[in-house]
DNA sequence: GTCGTTTCTGTAATCGATTACATCTTATTT
DNA sequence: AAATAAGATGTAATCGATTACAGAAACGAC
């Protein structure tokens, strides 16, 4: 039908209602913002006005005036990553509650993408920033992070950088993976890595380190398979796990697709889980209860870690961080599901 | 180290530039906007003065005098859906290209949460919006329809609203599923629904009956299980499947999750995939492609379907619509994988 | 060198709210 | 009833850009 009035009709504005209540514009905005600074009569007379005229304040305008914009900012490094995804939502609630909106900045692993987000900074339209990346784009570094604007990293810490972290328990979560596989016999064992030079990588695998030291195994028992977090990576893991003579029986994946990919190859291959080998993920992600046997994983508390890192924010925002907010770190929970069982005994025919 | 400063610090304005430059602020803003409307000579002079005070423009300010913000709402029935979360890349890519930034919307399937996101488009806060819930939010029909806001139907289409629909080839390719699974053979079927009422199942189940027609099919020769676009869906599915005496062979899913709780569950069941039972899916997710077998399904050009609701909502923003731009259905493409094979043949041992 | 164009630049209004300050009411106290 | 305090409202400045309009400078032709 009627296709062609697309562009703005009539914009009420402040002034519309004040001269419609028979008030100044001071009046109006102070009925709306602080009520009872207002005479109960006077409110009414505004309110009926608002009412009648459809009256939505300007937020720009006040975003001028009050120099905020009651948005934030969230850098993700790829929004279609469950991980990143299940996180936002956590950001969401928690910033939607305060009213604050979001803005998405999803670089899709490419770190050129950082540029157009430092613009939004710099040109003072968010009020804040969660960085999911990892790092602090080169470009903004200076102008961000001294220019004062509120910076928490969430999921991957930026250490040292003077902003806050809000991380899980990367480390123990690895060390008490080796833990649990050790426990169920497993000595001979696998680490699947994360994108390396992540620091989220690097901690996973400091943590499988103490793991096995505590364990009472030392650097030849276990095979460390390189590769950013992606389900490819667990394939490839498979690959080079299929080609060993002596074949480790317990594997831990630094993420659920990486360990989805490991045990679809290896199966395809006719080794069996957790029969012959034992896999335990990380993350928790949802599909890691869609597979076949369900996966063994370390559950992040992934909409809690988006609600901290955002609450934390927001406290930043409004200057309101105490000390414990600077490094914050959730516990991770060990969902022991179908992808892990005892090792299988050495050597079936021998002895 | 250095943990109280946060509040900003020195906030360059064009004014300063324009005195650093010794020219008006008028200058100041046509050397950044208009480079050519400016002496060469100026301009560098200009350039020179905003490297040095590090200027970057207060878009908040810019927003107010432009009357537009350079921004648009998406609004998501729910992020960790990887079929939106796919769309959401295509938006962004081709928003960010052009300028735009994205306010992200997530509904999680909660209608009440819709009255959050109207007061963005109210308050102007907002370009333009791009709904891929599949339906206007109540409050927002008559101001955000009639008050001219620029809105488009993405995934969902919403008919009879007068906004642009840009959309996939449902009902057709639910057709194609039908047709595909009669040439293997298949002549007793299975359908799992989405979300009921919903604009999408309903072009689905069209589509899906209009297969069963053409392939000389009538109403007793398929089941219809009911659910929303879940995995779970697919779990129950399989259980009233396995609890049939004469089971369908093939079966059609409306989305992958339900496709793949389907396979797992029949699986584990004894059922084989594809020998007792073909499964064919819709959307074409990343996860299709992880299970075992890998999942035979309808391909949505999902990133390509962002980008052109995109450029849609853009064109209508600047008022460029054309009429085909009114309707948009892209196809799908089949990916015939491993969930899918010849029908069984009746009675193994009869005959 | 003068006049008429054309090209640059500056002045000041404008976008639509919020809010400090002043002013005018109303309430309280004596 | 007057004096004082408290409360409500209005006036006008302000946030920081963009841009219409006017005026100045540069250019070209004669």
């Amino acid at each position: 039908m009627s296709r062609r009035r697309w562009r703005a009709v009539k914009e009420t504005r402040i002034a519309d209602v004040a001269r419609l209540a028979g008030v100044s514009t001071a009046t109006v905005s102070r009925v709306l913002a602080n009520p009872d600074q207002v005479r109960p009569k006077t409110h009414d007379l505004v309110m009926e006005a608002v009412r009648r005229s459809g009256y939505t304040p300007n937020s720009t305008a006040r975003n001028l005036r009050t120099r905020r914009t009651m948005t934030v900012l969230v850098v993700a490094p790829r929004l279609t990553n469950p991980v990143f995804a299940q996180v936002l939502r956590g950001v969401d609630d928690e910033l939607t509650q305060n009213g604050y909106g979001i803005i998405v900045g999803n670089l899709d692993n490419l770190i050129e993408r950082e540029a157009r987000y430092v613009d939004l900074v710099l040109s003072r339209q968010v009020d804040g920033v969660l960085l999911m990346n990892g790092r602090i784009p080169e470009k903004g570094r200076r102008s961000m992070g001294e220019a004062g604007l509120p910076i928490v990293a969430l999921c991957s810490a930026i250490p040292d950088a003077g902003i806050p972290n809000v991380t899980v328990e990367d480390r123990e979560a690895s060390r008490r993976a080796v833990e649990y596989l050790a426990q169920l016999g497993h000595s001979k064992l696998g680490y699947i890595s994360g994108t390396p030079g992540t620091f989220i990588e690097v901690e996973r695998f400091s943590g499988f380190q103490e793991g096995v030291a505590a364990a009472g195994l030392s650097q030849e028992d276990f095979v460390r398979w390189e590769g950013p977090f992606t389900f490819a990576t667990g394939v490839a893991a498979a690959e080079a796990f299929l080609r060993l003579k002596k074949r480790p029986t317990g594997v831990f994946a630094t993420c659920d697709e990486s360990a989805i990919g490991f045990i679809k190859t290896v199966r395809s291959a006719g080794v069996r889980v957790p029969d012959d080998v034992s896999v335990v993920g990380f993350d928790g992600i949802e599909f890691a209860d869609y597979t076949e046997p369900t996966l063994t994983t370390f559950q992040q508390p992934l909409h809690e870690l988006g609600r901290t890192g955002a609450r934390i924010l927001l406290k930043m925002i409004q200057g309101k961080m105490s000390p414990a907010d600077w490094d914050i770190r959730l516990p991770l929970q060990l969902l022991e599901r179908g992808t892990t069982g005892p090792a299988p005994r050495r050597g079936r025919s021998a002895k």
